[in-house]
DNA sequence: TACGGTCTGTGCGACAACGCACGTTCCCCC
DNA sequence: GGGGGAACGTGCGTTGTCGCACAGACCGTA
């Protein structure tokens, strides 16, 4: 593809903001075994994260929806790399109207199907059962079993207290479904981790795989 | 535009599904007078909306955005009008990367923000402050301040219980920013409502009369 | 004018999540 | 190897919402 060349693999330290409300994006990223969350900042300073990207999109779709800006933040939620491309080109090659426009389309709608199960999810489920949301989607964009991330930082992006997820963790760690230590969560039972979660993530991953099949086979 | 000529003005009635979760759709509507709520439905019959949408959009994007259906349900939240074209139309229509492409993915982060802050909403805030939120959504995309539609509607609309809203509504009455009786609502003191309502209403509305100028400005 | 259904009001116990305040454990580093 | 800080654990009163049950109010129609 046209773009290849362009491409610039760049690492992302955990916590860096790419991208700060309202402001202007210089270039988008394609994220490789990192994650990246878009989160909602409150006039209050409570947040509440909107949808996160991985391997499977791209940080950045205002560029080439012709907004420019959007009302989030992006910030690095699990360390790593992502392919960076400056934003004219990706809009050149946006406006080609090629398989890459269909690409990049496709993967908004997972987003918005993303989006949109957010919402539903802090409506009507649990910490617990969105913990294991949370806990699936960040796995399914990751490499390995192991998340490196606080009981602090997750509470920051459900949008919960901290001690909400010490104890929806504490009860997966004694049903023996996870394994943690101060900032180290590993996944035992996929499975039951699975079982043990709303609806939500399912909706979410079935939409995701339908759109994208070529990114979700792995 | 080309399209025009194809445009059927066609009636919506109150709790007409215009799109089943997971359904193929035939075609768009570009609602007038009316409002689409576009809402997800919980295997155990829950629901919550995801978006709504009126006279500033359109019904059915995934037709353009590549994956042909939703796993939404897209029903009639107030009666009136809207103008239907074939799906087929549209799709050539944006194919051709015009004007109605750009205009078509603005409006699409338009509505990315609405259900952002949805997701956001649901999250922190109280009924309250979300009734408040739903009532200006709604009066922005009708031409009246009359809104008929039941408290047990709305009530499925946020996801909530319907005596959560009848005590919200009666506080709302009581302070003399509403008035409503058997289903017709009407607001008295729309400043009043904006300040009672959260800050995800004027995220909403700003992202909104940003990326669709031409459309809020009635 | 009486009736039946829809819509709204209200009360009460249950429960999840909150905010706060500590305590404890572990790891790193001087 | 002994602080110090970061991460996790726990208890407690408060609040918002839920689920349920039932009472009133309104309206169209027979």
């Amino acid at each position: 593809m046209r773009v290849f060349p362009h491409l610039e693999l760049v690492p992302l330290e955990l916590g860096r903001v790419l991208y700060e409300s309202g402001s202007r994006l210089q270039s988008v990223y394609f994220p490789t075994d990192s994650i990246v969350s878009l989160l909602y900042v409150m006039v209050d300073g409570g947040s509440a994260e909107i949808a996160m990207v991985g391997n499977e999109g791209m940080v950045g779709i205002a560029l080439f929806m012709g907004g420019e800006t959007t009302p989030n933040r992006a910030v690095v939620q699990s360390a790593g790399y992502a392919y960076k491309l400056r934003g004219p080109l990706l809009k050149d090659e946006f406006n080609r109207s090629g398989a890459m426009q269909h690409l990049l389309l496709r993967y908004t709608q997972a987003l918005l199907t993303q989006m949109a199960q957010t919402a539903v999810c802090n409506r009507h489920h649990t910490v617990h059962q969105q913990l294991c949301r949370w806990l699936l989607l960040s796995l399914d964009r990751l490499p390995t079993n192991n998340l490196h991330m606080t009981q602090e930082l997750i509470a920051n992006m459900l949008g919960v207290r901290r001690e909400g997820v010490t104890e929806a963790a504490g009860h997966l760690q004694s049903m023996g479904l996870i394994e943690y230590s101060r900032g180290r969560i590993t996944v035992l039972d996929r499975m039951k981790l699975e079982q043990a979660s709303c609806e939500c993530y399912r909706v979410v991953k079935r939409e995701t795989d339908r759109l994208l099949p070529d990114l979700t086979a792995t």
